[in-house]
DNA sequence: TGCCAGGCGGGGT
DNA sequence: ACCCCGCATGGC
C-alpha cells in the first residue's frame, strides 16, 4: 500500500458551480459524504484530493513535485472552469431539461480516468442503472485497492490490479462483461489506447480508436467522451434514451440521434447526462410516466437513483 | 417462474 | 443496411 504525504492546501474559486452537487451526484459513500469528497487526481501514481463543499482541497500523493499541475487537474475534473452556458441557453427552453437546469445549475459533471468510465460503460450494458452501479461499487469494494493516508480511502483498482485477479470481476456479479473490462485492461496496459494521445484527436476518432475494443460499442465509448474528456458532441444514446428522446420529440426512434444532436449540438453528450440525472435513472417504464407526469427532476424518496447513490452504497 | 434491463457482436438476409 | 439472437446476472 503507497503511503502518501499531503503536497498542498489551499481553497479553488469554485464560482458559482455547486460543489456538493458535483461531488454528490453518480457517487458512492466512500468517495463523497456530504461535506466532503474524495478526487482520484491521478490514479496510478496515484495522487488523491480531499476537497470540501466550500472548495478548500488537500493533495496527497507520494512525491510533491507537480502539486500546480495536480492542482490544474482537480479543477478540471470538477469543472469549475467548464463555461456551460451554451448548454443552460438551450436547457432553458426543451420540454425536457428545463426544469433540471434552472434548479441544478451549479451541478457539473465529475471526470474520471479513461479507464474507469470504460469500465463505468460496460457496466450499464444491457443492465438497469442499479444493477450496473452495484456492479461497479462491488468492483471498488472486491479489488480494495487502499492508500496509506490518515484513514486509508479506498481507491478504484487499476487495470493492472484487474490483470493479476481478473475473476473478481465475476464475483462482483459483472457476468459476460468481465472478459470485455479485462480486454480493456490489456488495452490499457499495453498502451494500445492511451488517455494522453487520444485527448487531442476528434471525438469520431476517439470513439473509432475505442470501438476496435471487443465489447466496447458506441454507447460506452461515447459515454467515456463525456466522462474522461469532457467531449459533448457525439451523444451515449441507448435504447433507454432512444425512446425517451421519441417521445418527448415526437420522432420515429431512427431518427432520436439526428434529432438530439441538432438540438443540443456540441453539448448533445451532456445533454444525455442530464436526462439519466433528472429521471433519477428510472426504467424506461417508470421514466416515461414520470415525463407524462412533468416530474422532471430528481425526487429524494430514498429510493437508489444519481442524486442518492452517495447515501445508500457505502 | 420467466422476463426484462441505460449494449454488443456475430450471423443471417 | 438491416434483423435477430444469445449473452451472465439480479430484481421483480
Amino acid at each position: 500500500m503507497s503511503s502518501l504525504v499531503c503536497c498542498c492546501r489551499g481553497c479553488i474559486d469554485r464560482g458559482d458551480v455547486d460543489l456538493g452537487l458535483t461531488l454528490a451526484i453518480y457517487n458512492y459513500g466512500f468517495w463523497f459524504n456530504g461535506e466532503r469528497g474524495i478526487v482520484v487526481v491521478d490514479e496510478d501514481k496515484p495522487v488523491i484530493a480531499f476537497i470540501d463543499v466550500n472548495g478548500c482541497y488537500s493533495i496527497y500523493a507520494r512525491e510533491c513535485s507537480g502539486c500546480n499541475t495536480y492542482v490544474e487537474r482537480l479543477e478540471w475534473i470538477l469543472g469549475v472552469r467548464e463555461d456551460l452556458s451554451g448548454f443552460y441557453r438551450l436547457a432553458s427552453s426543451d420540454p425536457l431539461l428545463k426544469m433540471f437546469s434552472s434548479r441544478y445549475r451549479g451541478w457539473r459533471p465529475r471526470s474520471t480516468s479513461l479507464w474507469w468510465s470504460l469500465v463505468i460503460g460496460v457496466c450499464q450494458q444491457n443492465a438497469s442503472f442499479w444493477q450496473g452501479w452495484r456492479m461497479l461499487y462491488n468492483i471498488v469494494k472486491l479489488y480494495n485497492r487502499r492508500v496509506r493516508v490518515d484513514d486509508e480511502p479506498i481507491l478504484p483498482p487499476r487495470p493492472v490490479d484487474v490483470l493479476e485477479n481478473p475473476h473478481l470481476l465475476v464475483t462482483a456479479g459483472t457476468g459476460y462483461r468481465s472478459d470485455t473490462i479485462v480486454r480493456i485492461a490489456k488495452a490499457m496496459e499495453s498502451g494500445e489506447v492511451n488517455y494522453d494521445r487520444l485527448a487531442s484527436r476528434s471525438s469520431i476518432e476517439i470513439e473509432s480508436v475505442l470501438k476496435r475494443i471487443k465489447g466496447v460499442g458506441s454507447y460506452t465509448a461515447r459515454l467515456s467522451l463525456v466522462l474522461a474528456f469532457r467531449k459533448y458532441d457525439l451523444p451515449p444514446i441507448d435504447r433507454w434514451l432512444k425512446k425517451i428522446i421519441a417521445v418527448v420529440y415526437r420522432v420515429r426512434e431512427e431518427d432520436a440521434e439526428r434529432t438530439w444532436i441538432s438540438r443540443w449540438g456540441r453539448w448533445s453528450g451532456l445533454a444525455s447526462l442530464v436526462t439519466t440525472i433528472a429521471l433519477d435513472a428510472k426504467p424506461l417504464r417508470k421514466a416515461l410516466e414520470r415525463i407524462r407526469s412533468g416530474k422532471l427532476v430528481p425526487i429524494d424518496n430514498g429510493s437508489p437513483s444519481p442524486t442518492t447513490l452517495w447515501r445508500i452504497l457505502k
